[in-house]
DNA sequence: GGCAACTAGTTTCACTTGAAACTATATGGA
DNA sequence: TCCATATAGTTTCAAGTGAAACTAGTTGCC
């Protein structure tokens, strides 16, 4: 058994009684569960920037994100940073392309594929976007230790290795 | 600003070389990209195991999941509980009342409410689901010491109760 | 050179989704 | 009592989704 203790539902067989308390903790102490509800909610929460004030999708605000840190990038490369199947990156692209945040030029190598690029618009556009995101995360956690914030991210990233053994 | 100094997009003008690790690390220090990620990844692997070995969605793993701590479950508190639309709970116990996995008896007090219940098979299936979801949450956690999976939870639960601070 | 296998990106199609409309029932006044 | 308002749950509809088919171009091999 795992040292960890994860809910357990036969556990009200043992205390009927504080019911109430009891499976309220169940399922909110199963991990996969309490992480998808957060990041959920995390998710919806500042997707209303982005697609209030800004008017794009959180797949176009993941093209536009990676596009800011690399000059060319392909939609295959964005798939793979983002982990979004091609047609969901494709369909980001054309949407930011039809609204000049980004231009497309083909590569004179290969002529399937298309190098990815900011207009100044977009450029503009994530200058103002991207601080209010970063100011969103940072009311977020602002009731975070430094400790606790590393101690977060430092957990994630041995889940997120786990993970890949798991799945390979 | 924060202590926590989240992705800065402006960092690669300082330093354009290394550009390839830091722009790894950009996104990758986001949180909510970061949590919604992870999120998603567990849940896909997870779902594995509701949608092939028991032919179940997640939605319909979220209503027999709260059902094996709760005699007796409305469709609304399920809803209520579970963060899921009442469309999407409706059509989830369609499914389930289906497959004869939970019964509806009406409420007698009110013509609208049905209460929802386990049938045997429903019972049996959870008997068999949830020590192999279980053991899956273990083996996932497996890297983490026991502090590290506290302070996990506690640390996810404060992000909770922040954001229902910034929703509210 | 020419053909089979492969790849980047787009489109199609069947399915899922949430918002809003809807049905049936309940409640709280006037 | 009657009517306006509210609520539980279902259905409809338009938009979004991923898997698979498809198009256009490339590579390896004979």
């Amino acid at each position: 058994m795992s040292p960890h203790s994860p809910s357990d539902p036969d556990a009200s067989h043992e205390a009927p009684d504080h019911r109430d308390e009891r499976h309220e903790l169940d399922l909110g102490q199963f991990l996969p569960y309490r992480l998808n509800s957060l990041a959920d909610r995390i998710s919806q929460a500042l997707s209303r920037i982005y697609g209030e004030r800004f008017g794009i999708t959180i797949a176009e605000w993941r093209v536009l994100a990676w596009l800011s840190h690399r000059e060319e990038l392909t939609a295959k490369q964005i798939g793979e940073h983002t982990r979004m199947d091609k047609a969901k990156v494709s369909r980001a692209i054309q949407s930011l392309e039809g609204r000049t945040l980004i231009r497309r030029t083909q590569s004179s190598q290969d002529q399937r594929v298309h190098y990815l690029h900011l207009t100044r618009e977009g450029e503009e556009m994530l200058g103002e976007l991207i601080p209010q995101a970063h100011a969103w995360e940072a009311e977020l956690v602002t009731t975070l230790s430094t400790g606790e914030y590393r101690d977060l991210l430092n957990t994630m990233g041995k889940l997120e290795r786990q993970l890949a053994r798991l799945e390979g």
